[in-house]
DNA sequence: CGTTTGATGCTCT
DNA sequence: GAGCATCAAACGG
């Protein structure tokens, strides 16, 4: 058995889909697969995260030792340590140098389910597995050593898959949640039916 | 239900 | 020293 994912259909995204800025990007990452293993679910959830224009972006200030991934090429991984003891998972998009990201903030469980149990012992229920960045980070089991894998390549441990499902509703935007700047940017979309979406408010 | 608070450590000022 | 792209438990009604 190879270690390809146990979604049927699926291969993975082209970086030529993840070359547009994040704007662009983030609703179109709606509805595309994050696999790592046996693990997977389906993308419900994302903020964008532009360049040194935006001032709620890791990118900021420029790059640093920490986001310096965030100014790769599209396609890579960006996990960031977050609060003492959580891990958020980006993909960069556009152009190289530019550091933009999208933040992904929840999915639908898909595969691999009872790993997912087995790292989340916390989780009651199955809705509460991956419905926020640090809990996907968790259930996948992504953390500081996977930054800047390569999610387009199928030989990485975190792919970004395309199995041809695709929403049945239009995204809804909205600000982005647990910001202080730029709090009014709406650059968060979620799937409004789909119980996986988070719970977090937004700042303001 | 809703809101509040403690945990915990890295990064940049 | 302040702030953090969070989470879960502990409250109160």
């Amino acid at each position: 058995m190879s270690s390809g994912s146990s979604i049927p259909g699926a291969r993975p995204v082209g970086r030529d889909h993840l070359m547009a800025s994040p704007v662009e990007v983030a609703p179109a990452l709606l509805g595309l697969v994050l696999a790592v293993g046996g693990r997977a679910g389906r993308i419900v959830e994302v903020e964008a995260y532009l360049g040194v224009e935006d001032p709620a972006s890791h990118a900021h200030r420029g790059p640093t030792a920490r986001n310096a991934t965030m100014f790769g090429t599209a396609g890579l991984l960006y996990v960031y340590f977050v609060y003492g003891m959580h891990w958020c998972a980006n993909v960069v998009t556009g152009p190289e140098g530019e550091g933009g990201a999208v933040l992904v903030r929840a999915l639908s469980p898909m595969a691999g389910l009872d790993e997912m149990r087995t790292a989340r012992p916390r989780a009651r229920r199955d809705r509460d597995l991956c419905n926020g960045p640090a809990k996907l980070a968790q259930a996948l089991g992504i953390d500081g050593t996977h930054n800047g894998v390569d999610v387009c390549d199928p030989d990485s441990p975190v792919r970004l898959l395309d199995d041809g499902g695709r929403p049945t509703v239009e995204p809804v935007s909205g600000p982005r949640i647990g910001i202080s700047r730029a709090v009014d940017a709406p650059w968060r979309w979620y799937l409004p039916d789909d119980p996986h979406v988070s719970k977090g408010l937004p700042t303001r």
